[in-house]
DNA sequence: TTATTTATAACATACGTTCGTTATGCGTTT
DNA sequence: AAACGCATAACGAACGTATGTTATAAATAA
């Protein structure tokens, strides 16, 4: 009967694409067609899959949240010393620096398009915090759980300031300030 | 001959008030007829002030990286503990919390919107970060220069997870946050 | 065939921008 | 002083285009 095509599967891979289009232009200032193009596909496939352009941001929002962070402890392996464990996740965000800059920047027009549509709470992104916290409180294992949130608070605040484009001398700068990270807290 | 008005005063007033509505809706979701609404203005009005909507962009970030930081220093008063310098630093910046996370929105689009163009145009930004950041080096005297891009990571980040959402306990979270840098930073 | 995927063209609307017009107030002329 | 001219300020309708979306038909595989 039909075409050999898993219509869920490829739906995902076409979110997953979203993401880095999504992230470079911004969702109000990329267009329909935009995206096909850089899906390759026709904007009428698009629509095949997506019955609208709001619907591909909710999707990929609700699709990155319920991913977590769960391919990171799928390969995480344990460490006596806090220091080390602190290593270990600065290394892999380190490692998928692009991502998570590009979902930086996907929740940020996330939170300006829920503030303008007026539609309040956003229960899974919420949800998608507090779990996260809670994973990494359980990896972790600092004495201070504040110091968990002290850990996010840097990552995003390193994908934000290298987004201000610090050039040549960026990877310099971003290994010297988590290691300055790691020292502080491994002292406290 | 005219209207009494200032015509580059006027525009400078417009160009504040478009900061909240940039960081509201970002740049590509909001049209010209919503800014000009929110300004109080008719759109043939807007573009007497302003060519287009791109320049209304530009206008702002320049004029928000000329700004700068001055306002801090004009009523900063000196201390002599390090501790109560970094105090009074993020003092000011708590207190204009909601400044800064309309700037630090409106730096995204504009980041979204140079790199669409092409046009590496984000001199003035990058010179914007070092006289901070220099500023900042001679003011708060801190042992480590590196310290001080530190806290600056530490604000963006702050801001940023404000952005996801935290609901009534923000404040309290903040201030506890707050507390943990300068006690990280203190004893360091 | 038949059901599903894809591509193209068409549609209604919304967008950024332009245009013609009117209102306003100071300088000039009488 | 009064009347006029003139340049700025303000407005809102109108224009051409691009947008999100839909309709339609070809292509594909069972």
């Amino acid at each position: 009967m039909p075409k050999i095509v898993d219509h869920d599967r490829y739906r995902k891979e076409l979110l997953n694409q979203c993401l880095a289009l999504f992230a470079a232009q911004g969702y109000g200032s990329i267009t329909m067609r935009q995206i096909a193009q850089g899906l390759g596909v026709s904007t009428g496939t698009l629509y095949h899959y997506f019955p609208s352009k709001e619907s591909i941001l909710e999707q990929l929002v609700q699709d990155l949240c319920e991913q977590g962070i769960t391919d990171f402890f799928a390969q995480a392996p344990p460490a006596e010393r806090v220091g080390d464990r602190l290593r270990i996740v600065i290394e892999f965000f380190l490692a998928h620096y692009r991502f998570y800059q590009q979902q930086l920047l996907l929740w940020v027009d996330f939170h300006q398009h829920s503030q303008r549509k007026g539609t309040e709470r956003q229960a899974f992104l919420q949800r998608f915090w507090q779990r996260t916290h809670a994973q990494l409180v359980a990896y972790l294992q600092l004495p201070n759980p504040a110091h968990v949130d002290f850990v996010l608070v840097f990552m995003d605040g390193l994908l934000l300031q290298c987004l201000y484009e610090r050039g040549e001398a960026e990877a310099d700068w971003v290994t010297q300030q988590t290691e300055l990270l790691i020292a502080l807290l491994d002292s406290a």
